[in-house]
DNA sequence: CAGGTAACTTAACGCCGTTAAATTACCTGT
DNA sequence: ACAGGTAATTTAACGGCGTTAAGTTACCTG
């Protein structure tokens, strides 16, 4: 970072600080990067990613995500205006590792790659389905809802029909990878332990979950449990054109 | 207000402090009970709630807790071994909100009324959805997957069948409780002005979402469309006993 | 080479979660 | 009645946090 003498291009900053037309964030597509280092929004955000694979959640700091990238901690907010800017555009990048498959005629199938495209990002990050809550309103966000209600349109759902299994859909899979993102970041295995000595203590409050072999955890994979879920609900077809 | 707890004697305390024995804090010997108001699990809990459900997950801070509870931050670690911990106590405690109807022989019926009852609460405290992103193994929480295990097996599912449409409700509830929570507790109209006039100032990049009507949110209404997918899942029944 | 602006640093404020030690309140046994 | 012990709370403090304001440097332009 000690040649910064010879760099012409100077890309027009991407902030919009404060008063700036909205959108024009997201708008920037310059390729430059031929730059060695001079910290960008890019930058940063792919640190902060970068740092919430690896320390979860609470281990994202302003701090230490400057640290990482070789700058002081206030160097950061020329660049974002707030740590929840840093999230939002977090979340929406890995949004963006979404491969959103070509559509075939099969709507059934391409569906179904999709939400599992979708589920293993977020398995991946597994730090991102929590900061759900909170706008998504990024372009990567409005792609992959986009390209999931066109395959319901091919698959002939319109109107209230169309609008409810989107949600369905988006929703299923986004609690799943909340539920799922929880318990396999519960590495510590006395909690787990616990519950399952306080529902097997207790066969007289918990009579079905005690019978039903819902504690057996290894008794099917994860995998299998949410394929499943998705048939039930492309069950529900309004027709039988395809497949 | 209401003292809706002090059942369920038998329950072991979900937190167990320093790794002592278990169960030392809850553990209510009936000859206790003379003390007025000294301050407990139970009332740091419903200060918590109360918090929450006013400021928001980042408004509920040890200090301001203990200053409603109008006592020194420290003396909340008494009872509490972290700010985690009443987090998770005070999750566990709205879902003890959840009523449980009381069975039927129409177990659609009870189905809907639980998730129902279910995502109301979540929408009256709209900072829970987001804080499920950590081991939901209170009893509270138990008890409802219970009750709903309870009903589909009395719905004749069993199996694998039982597991998938279990976790297909529960987390079409979350996801659903998650997202609305999100986008209502977005009251500022600018996000969503902005990614609607990013959706139209773009039809070749979302012509489906332009299309298909899915920017006018007042459409349908949120309760409409919960319902709907309710039923689409419930649809999928493994045999037509009932209704 | 002067000036202006973009990019970054220095310094600091107030709040946060949490620990350790000191202190008070309360019950019990003699 | 009083000594002693334990339960409950306070005092004091540490380090880290997000963020702002003001100062400083780097770099392009004229």
């Amino acid at each position: 970072m000690t040649e910064t003498e010879f760099d012409q291009p100077q890309q027009t900053t991407p902030t919009d600080r404060s008063s700036g037309e909205p959108g024009s964030v997201w708008l920037r597509e310059d390729g430059t990067r031929s730059r060695p280092a001079p910290l960008s929004r890019e930058r940063i955000v792919d640190a902060a990613v970068t740092l919430l694979d690896h320390y979860g959640t609470d281990g994202l700091t302003m701090r230490r995500l400057a640290r990482q990238l070789d700058v002081t901690p206030t160097a950061l907010y020329w660049h974002v205006k707030t740590k929840e800017d840093v999230l939002d555009l977090a979340v929406d990048r890995i949004f963006g590792d979404v491969p959103l498959p070509e559509a075939t005629d099969d709507w059934h199938h391409d569906v179904r790659t999709l939400t599992r495209n979708w589920r293993a990002v977020m398995h991946r990050h597994s730090w991102a389905p929590s900061l759900i809550g909170r706008p998504m309103l990024g372009p990567n966000v409005l792609a992959r809802t986009e390209y999931l209600q066109s395959a319901l349109v091919r698959g002939g759902f319109s109107g209230l029909q169309l609008t409810v299994t989107t949600r369905l859909l988006a929703n299923y899979v986004i609690g799943t990878a909340l539920t799922e993102a929880t318990w396999h970041r519960t590495t510590a295995p006395q909690p787990q332990a616990q519950a399952r000595r306080r529902i097997t203590a207790n066969p007289t409050a918990y009579p079905t979950l005690n019978a039903s072999g819902h504690l057996d955890a290894e008794r099917w994979c994860d995998d299998d449990l949410f394929e499943h879920g998705l048939n039930a609900i492309l069950a529900t077809s309004p027709r039988r054109e395809n497949k």
